[in-house]
DNA sequence: CTTGTAACCTGTCTGC
DNA sequence: TGCAGACAGGTTACAA
């Protein structure tokens, strides 16, 4: 369930393994996921140092002393094990530490992906050259959203998943904030008060931190005893929770389909 | 430009 | 036990 708190999650337990160490070896285990693999990936990837993690909205970073940076994106149903016991038909990528740590990258679905750009060109990777703010920075607030937000009629939910606006958030975290900031998933986004898009940045802040915080709690070095990282189970407010009370009132959350994509909201404190 | 829908791919769960 | 159908956390191409 990777959205921004698994990857957050999952980027610090592969720091825990992977900062600093040499890689030994780096093998592609097909050519593509959503995208086609580099083609010159083990390449430089092998025998290089491994300088640096971080996180850009969704998608994680290793950074190398080659001037390399690898992001990898875990799409809808990828993750990083350690350690393993096997290599199996969904495991895609597989890096060697030279203290004998095993990474591997596994994606069932396939909607992952695998990039290898030059490190001091990162602003011009594709994906992030039209991205907005990291929910959980500093530019991320009321008067941001007031700005963004202005003159738009789609629903705040539609306009929360739009990476331009701001980057990370997927449909758990989008209906769990607006159900805490208890405003309802298909209001016009430019129709919301400054006060209420206030309360909403804070919303999305306050469940994200607390996501991340579940994660790296419950998790020693962030993964479960298996090995697989970023996966751990989180009290999500509605997201999942139809029928259950509303943590706001205690009416029945609900759950409506549109565009495909399932919203859990309470129609009596979001009505 | 904005908005909404379909598609990508595989696994899992539910109900008959 | 088998099988059809619904559903899944993201992104992106395309139509209107």
């Amino acid at each position: 369930m990777p959205e921004l708190p698994e990857v957050e999650t999952t980027v610090r337990g592969l720091a825990a393994v992977l900062d600093g160490r040499r890689i030994l070896t780096a093998e592609a285990r097909r050519g593509d996921l959503r995208r086609p693999f580099p083609q010159d990936l083990r390449q430089r990837l092998t025998g290089a140092r491994v300088t640096g993690l971080a996180r850009r909205a969704k998608y994680g970073l290793i950074d190398t002393d080659r001037g390399d940076t690898l992001i990898f994106h875990l799409g809808m149903s990828g993750s990083w094990r350690i350690d393993p016991k096997d290599i199996g038909k969904h495991d895609h990528f597989v890096i060697d530490t030279d203290e004998g740590r095993r990474l591997v990258l596994n994606d069932p679905r396939r909607f992952g992906s695998l990039d290898l750009v030059r490190t001091d060109e990162i602003g011009s990777y594709g994906p992030f050259v039209a991205m907005g703010p990291e929910p959980l920075g500093n530019e991320f607030s009321g008067p941001y959203l007031k700005g963004a937000l202005e003159g738009r009629s789609a629903p705040i939910k539609s306009l929360l998943l739009d990476q331009r606006i701001v980057a990370g958030l997927g449909n758990i975290y989008v209906c769990d904030a607006l159900n805490l900031a208890a405003i309802a998933p298909g209001r016009a986004g430019g129709g919301l008060s400054r006060s209420r898009l206030g309360l909403l940045a804070d919303s999305v802040k306050a469940v994200l931190a607390e996501a991340i915080e579940a994660g790296g709690s419950s998790l020693r070095n962030y993964a479960r005893p298996d090995g697989e990282l970023g996966y751990f189970s989180s009290k999500w407010r509605v997201y999942g929770r139809e029928g259950r009370p509303c943590p706001r009132c205690g009416a029945p959350v609900r759950r409506r389909v549109d565009g495909g994509r399932s919203t859990f909201y309470c129609a009596k404190c979001q009505g």
